[in-house]
DNA sequence: ATTTTAATGTACGATATTTGTATATTTTAT
DNA sequence: ATAAAATATACAAATATCGTACATTAAAAT
């Protein structure tokens, strides 16, 4: 007689807490740092229970990386919901991706470009094509507006956007800014606000 | 032949490199985290160099922590021969403490007190006792010049500064306030101006 | 009250990481 | 060219972490 497969999942207070609990220590000191047995005690939680509801690190982490990726589609969606001009809302982008890597320290943006966990890595790589894929749409429905320079190719934007996140991960180029989210902010500062339609522009 | 044992110490720019880079990663994550390769990377040393200048890591620790008491009892010090009221002395005092601790991340607070490293914690108390020596004398001072209550007895003053460093330590009561540092605050501020000489008392 | 279920604590072998040192190589200054 | 200092590499020994098994306790359901 096996185990039932089925587990009530959410709502769950230790749950709830094992979740918070490490997305706060993975926020401050990055995945790889951090060990199951510093969560648990964290938390307040046996370890077998955290093996219940998560295979392992890993799994865990993947979940937390889920979350926050969607909790920051979700509030770039409601900017761009709003019915200001897209120069204001690309403003209103542009901060609301600055704060919310704020909390992100240096240690949890390298566990995620310098030395990614295999897995990891994957699924960044996963986010990062899909707010692409979101905002190009975005982009494209600004062109035909007439927000944004009708000159500029579609995919030239992507492979720019691709370019930023290349230039994000560079090291290098990391070395000339104190923190990550300076770097990020200035790259994105500089593809948003450059590709802007200048109003003498065709 | 065995090798020499004076090595030229400071004012070296690799061993200010380990020292300054140890710092930091030691307040932002605290000791246990930070291995030594991770030092050695950040600071662009080898593993080789690091163990010429200091045994290990806990080593390293010591010296640090001795700097930052260091730096932290000189800033004292300037502030209790300024000519101003004790009561202002004693606010910058408060303030400066605040401040110091700022940076220190919870992770290192709890390093020093929850789980501390045998050595370091006898370094901690060390400290301790010396600033609490240091300061009973300047408010030995302060009550013959009649700017605290002079019905406080020295010793109860001197327990109960033992008092506030306990109830610091204590993970019940620290679990009151969202950092460290804003329970230190809470304590040294009702010592202090608890203790405050009210102006119609004798 | 008894049974089921869920959570915990302890212990443990298997891995993985870290430590501190030895050796050979490279760099720097003289 | 030579000596002194720093580095890279490799490594055994010590530690830490992982994931699981098992016995125990706590809570919930019957």
């Amino acid at each position: 007689m096996k185990k039932k497969e089925i587990i009530k999942l959410p709502e769950n207070t230790k749950y709830e807490q094992l979740v918070n609990t490490s997305y706060n220590l993975f926020m401050r000191h990055g995945i790889k740092r951090i060990s199951v047995e510093e969560i648990c005690q964290e938390a307040g939680i046996s370890k077998m229970t955290f093996y219940k509801y998560f295979k392992n690190k890993i799994e865990l982490a993947k979940f937390v990386l889920n979350k926050i990726f969607n909790d920051q589609m979700k509030v770039y969606r409601n900017i761009m919901k709003e019915k200001t001009s897209f120069e204001k809302k690309i403003e209103k982008v542009i901060l609301m991706k600055h704060e919310s890597t704020e909390f992100i320290s240096k240690e949890f943006f390298n566990d995620l470009t310098k030395n990614p966990i295999e897995e990891i890595a994957g699924l960044m790589k996963q986010f990062h094509e899909d707010s692409i894929k979101e905002i190009m749409n975005d982009l494209k429905k600004a062109q035909k507006k007439g927000e944004l320079r009708k000159n500029i190719k579609p995919d030239f934007i992507f492979y720019f956007l691709n370019g930023i996140q290349l230039m994000a991960e560079d090291e290098n180029l990391s070395k000339l800014y104190s923190t990550p989210n300076e770097l990020i902010m200035e790259l994105t500062n500089v593809f948003f606000y450059g590709i802007l339609s200048n109003k003498n522009v065709t």
